[in-house]
DNA sequence: TTGTAGGCGTTATCAA
DNA sequence: TTGATAACGCCTACAA
């Protein structure tokens, strides 16, 4: 059994109400209680029992978040990074983090709301990887859940949370790339019901279009975020009889896998051909040729995230409600250049 | 307010008894009224508030989790998918994964750990990044709070867990470069106190003695886990004035660095000097040029950890109760053979 | 400054 | 087959 706040009581010959308060540093006990109280309880290696104090509370000061993960032995370094940044920072409020996978819109991932949301596991949910039509935040926002998320849905009302500038972000590398010269870029994306994929192929047309360039619906591609997809659609687009001389990537994996396959076809990247990522993870400094990239601070958008989600949790005023973050390019040599990093 | 077992009930004319026990499918309870309860319930959109549940159960079915998280915004691969592992596994029998990170050995760390453990917020822990003394594993070992680790400290008596077999696997890479005609062979690890470290200089040592190799101090580097780490502690490496020509790297991440670094001075990686890592992560086969690697299985070794957890914490009988793992050493082209994959 | 007592939502024991 | 009731450990009005 493990020690309660009786054990403490009992040993002090104190109530409990008393050692209750002396611990939480209510200011209506005496110095020495307090001393002898602490001193005791540490001593006796006391540590209140969550669940029952949960359960008076009425909270859990713990906060959700389930990892959209589609295929079995996915590694996305974007992943650890953002757990990362939720960790530290609902640690620094001392939350816990109650972690979960589960494929994307799967029962699994419905029974797993049900039981953390319903069953008032935690206090509030962390989303991200939106699609444009998403039944979490609709769900969330119909059990008046707080939440915040990266990137949002279409069906929004009351957006709370943060969005990368996906579309500036694309049509700034796409201007970089056209004016290297290049006019036939491919764009290879992922699922188009997600948000990112959505933002960053309009933005890629927006390039074109810019640039007075017809799109070319062969340039187009749509992997699965994961390098070995990358690496897989890379190859038809370097198949074609007249293969684009660019390719821009929903995100740094893709890039990683396309740049495996153009090297395998004989292609020094950077040279004979320009290929860009997003995300800026840390592995993409250290490609061969290194990786230019649009670069977000996911570590630090996690911690934004928590942030603003214990303000939503303890119904703090929030300054900003949306906040929006332009990506930063990092222009490196897989796109022949040398301009910065 | 969420809707308790009352509410349902309350609407059914039924005692909570009843409908509690309709729920958790006892068989004291007629086929009409378990099937009235279990859809009002579902149409009520009732769970079972688990804090009360684990009040009163005096379990959590949660098991908690500390990444190892030296620096902030981290990102290594293998935390990804060992985390998508356990949270796989433990959803699989319809436990949480409780996530936090803290630098090891830190006050923060040990703060989590009381919270966790001393106020049973978990049932039980997963540990890795074993250090050869590891107080983690005594403290829970005192505190008989069942636990599983990924490697095994010097002071553990009862180890309960999984070790990948780095001695040999080093060894059999170590026996590879030499048959490559390497005699220059430098050992790039991480922190001496790390059990994988440990192991794997061991094995790297053997390996040099098994080809009456002396051992050459200036060929022992040790960096941080990271590629910035790797990439750094090459330079100096790389910049003796006489060189490795093979250097065999604690995992995939330094190796990366390491690469990238080899690459800046203008050798051909897998031509001018062999690099291999360790962990086999997913990136590492779409590296310029592709890495030779030993793989291990994280995914599955996380899988595997959590059940032997489960068994633990439910006092079934494990069949083993300490695995040993070989990894598979993967030679691609960054030690310039092509023997396999 | 300290103590008494009620209840948070469940599950389990016992009685009907 | 069902229902009343007592905990689980903690916090907090209220009383002393």
């Amino acid at each position: 059994m493990r020690t309660t706040i009786r054990d403490v009581a009992h040993r002090l010959n104190l109530s409990i109400t008393t050692v209750s308060r002396a611990l939480d540093g209510y200011d209506d006990v005496s110095e020495d209680t307090r001393k002898l109280v602490t001193e005791t309880a540490q001593e006796m290696g006391y540590a209140p029992n969550r669940a029952a104090r949960q359960l008076r509370r009425q909270r859990t000061d713990t906060i959700g978040y389930i990892i959209p993960a589609n295929s079995a032995g996915f590694a996305d370094p974007f992943f650890s990074e953002f757990i990362a940044g939720l960790g530290d920072e609902a640690a620094a409020h001392s939350y816990d983090l109650l972690v979960s996978t589960a494929p994307p819109a799967s029962p699994i991932e419905q029974a797993l709301y049900r039981r953390w949301v319903q069953g008032g596991k935690v206090d509030g949910m962390i989303v991200n990887r939106i699609c444009l039509d998403d039944w979490r935040l609709e769900h969330l926002a119909e059990q008046s859940v707080p939440h915040v998320s990266l990137e949002r849905s279409l069906s929004q009302l009351d957006f709370i949370g943060i969005e990368a500038d996906s579309y500036n972000g694309f049509l700034e590398l796409m201007a970089y790339l056209v004016n290297q010269g290049h006019r036939r870029i491919a764009y290879m994306g992922a699922s188009p019901e997600l948000k990112i994929d959505h933002d960053r192929y309009a933005g890629y047309q927006a390039g074109l279009d810019a640039a007075h360039i017809a799109e070319n619906s062969t340039f187009v591609a749509r992997a699965d975020l994961t390098p070995e997809g990358g690496y897989q659609t890379a190859q038809i687009l370097l198949m074609l009889a007249h293969p684009p001389t660019a390719i821009v990537c929903v995100n740094d994996l893709t890039a990683i896998g396309t740049m495996h396959a153009a090297h395998e076809r004989g292609l020094k990247v950077g040279r004979d051909i320009a290929i860009a990522g997003f995300d800026g993870i840390a592995d993409a400094a250290h490609t061969q040729p290194p990786l230019t990239t649009l670069d977000q601070p996911v570590y630090a958008i996690a911690r934004r995230l928590v942030m603003m989600l214990m303000a939503l949790i303890n119904n703090k005023s929030l300054e900003e409600r949306q906040v929006r973050i332009r990506p930063k390019l990092l222009i490196r040599e897989s796109t022949g250049g040398r301009m910065n990093n």
